[in-house]
RNA sequence: GGCAGGUUGUCCGAGCGGCCAAUGGAAACGGACUGUAAAUCCGUCGGCGUAUGCCUACGCAGGUUCGAAUCCUGCACCUGCCA
């Protein structure tokens, strides 16, 4: 069994932070967290070949659960992926067994380096698929579907949402695979607590009903709150994507420049949420974000530490290194070559033949989708070559443009840069 | 299976034979102001070396017409009502 001592303020870090948004009865939940080591899970649908921010929430809240004692179960949704959650925007369409089973993979190696799977309370990465695909639909219907009152599955949230536009019998189901999911888990794996985002609120206490009617057990559930900016709106539009973990669908670099950016409003919850510093930490950078906010000790503090947790020390130095050159205010001329180059190359960077229109030049550095809109960005005077506005259309970069013998520095606007190193 | 309504650009949503690359929101992008914030104001927001031009686009495929997002036919999908 278990045997590590558990970190009885936990819970008051979890409610300090902000990371309760919900509970089912908070009294047991305390006192089930404070007695002894949990065995909770928190589950990921693969439903892209990425995690992103919402995701990383749920990732770090369970290595806060770990560090404190308590017993993490990393599900993966291959079968419940392969259904999709009801959301208000509509139908899902249904991805391939294939592709489901891939990016179960990829969502899997995302989530390991968080939690620790050695050791006394070591993790557990489950999937879901293992005992949903096997099950037959009689078993299902008998033994699942009699403790799921259409009433109640029609009253929830999402569905009512969903019923003017139509929603398929299958996504209506999908509260019933995820609260077998934690039955299982509770039955075989004597795992007490769910968590999840507060969108997840009406599956997790679905999974804690299903115990309590199925088994007579109590089990737990608390969902976390959704980031929003300080308008309230969503947050992972940042350059027309989601905020992804996968270094390849967003570089470290734009990941940490996203973090940089941060409103000062939200400098403190997302340093709580987000950030594994000290209560004095936070308040200290929050009292600094109110004094001098120009200074945005908190946005880089946060940048640093999120991103040192999600890509690792070096890149978060060289994420660093690349934006201190390229908005550092200096004259780019006067950068090394080779740290010039590792900057662009960290921001974004594209080869082109010397002799190509500045217009064309934009679009190759992807800074632009076509050669209309590089025209509009250079009259409105959003375009920008080695620091200098571009005014000519026509103009073509010559020799002397060129910085390092061979790099150009493309900008749009003030934070979209790219590097081209010309042939 | 029957009847009715619907399918428009990133999203929502007008248009209902020429004045439509398509009104209006939202999102996004650029400029000004700043702190690589927020708010605000201004501008842009199908492609093409820029043209009273051509191409692509209003679910898909045909048709009527000098001319169609707009009318007709078939198909697909969605919603509602009836069976």
């Amino acid at each position: 069994m278990d045997r590590v001592s558990v970190d009885p303020g936990l819970l008051d870090d979890l409610e300090w932070r902000g990371l309760i948004a919900h509970s089912t009865d908070p009294e047991a939940l305390r006192e089930a967290l404070t007695e002894q080591p949990v065995r909770f899970y928190v589950g990921f649908d693969p439903t892209a070949p990425s995690l992103h921010m919402g995701n990383l929430v749920q990732i770090l809240t369970a290595k806060r659960l770990q560090l404190a004692g308590h017993t993490p179960y990393a599900l993966v949704g291959g079968a419940t992926g392969m259904i999709g959650d009801p959301r208000d925007s509509g139908e899902r369409t249904l991805n391939s067994l294939d592709t489901v089973k891939e990016w179960v993979q990829k969502v899997q190696r995302q989530i390991e380096p968080f939690l620790d799977f050695e050791g006394p309370n070591a993790a557990t990465m489950v999937n879901n698929y293992d005992w949903t695909a096997s099950l037959s639909t009689i078993d299902f219907l008998r033994d699942i579907g009699k403790h799921f009152p259409v009433n109640r599955m029609l009253a929830r949230d999402v569905v009512k949402s969903r019923l003017e536009a139509g929603i398929s019998y299958t996504e209506f189901s999908y509260v019933l695979l995820q609260s077998m999911d934690f039955l299982n888990l509770y039955r075989d794996h004597g795992v007490r607590l769910q968590f999840g985002g507060s969108d997840q609120w009406g599956n997790l206490t679905g999974g804690v009903e299903l115990i309590r009617r199925h088994e007579g057990g109590k089990a737990h559930a608390f969902a976390t709150p959704l980031v929003t900016k300080a308008d309230g709106t969503k947050y992972g539009k940042t350059e027309g994507g989601a905020l992804w973990l996968d270094p390849e669908m967003m570089s470290p670099y734009a990941f940490h420049q996203f973090w940089l950016n941060a409103e000062d409003d939200k400098v403190g919850e997302l340093l709580r949420i987000f950030t594994f510093l000290s209560r004095e930490e936070i308040e200290d950078l929050e009292a600094q974000t109110a004094e001098k906010p120009f200074l945005r000790a908190g946005q880089k503090a946060l940048a640093d530490a999120v991103t040192t947790v999600v890509h690792g020390a070096e890149e978060t130095e060289h994420a660093k290194a690349a934006a201190a050159a390229l908005f550092g205010g200096g004259d780019l001329r006067e950068l090394r070559g080779e740290t010039l180059a590792a900057a662009l190359r960290e921001a974004g960077a594209t080869q082109a033949a010397r002799g190509t229109p500045v217009v064309d030049l934009l679009v190759e550095a992807g800074l632009v989708k076509s050669k209309g809109e590089a025209r509009r960005t250079i009259s409105e005077g959003g375009a920008y070559l080695n620091n200098e506005r571009i005014t000519d259309v026509e103009h073509v970069p010559g020799e002397d443009d060129l910085i390092a013998g061979s790099w150009l520095v493309l900008r749009r606007g003030k934070k979209n840069l790219a590097g081209v190193e010309m042939r």
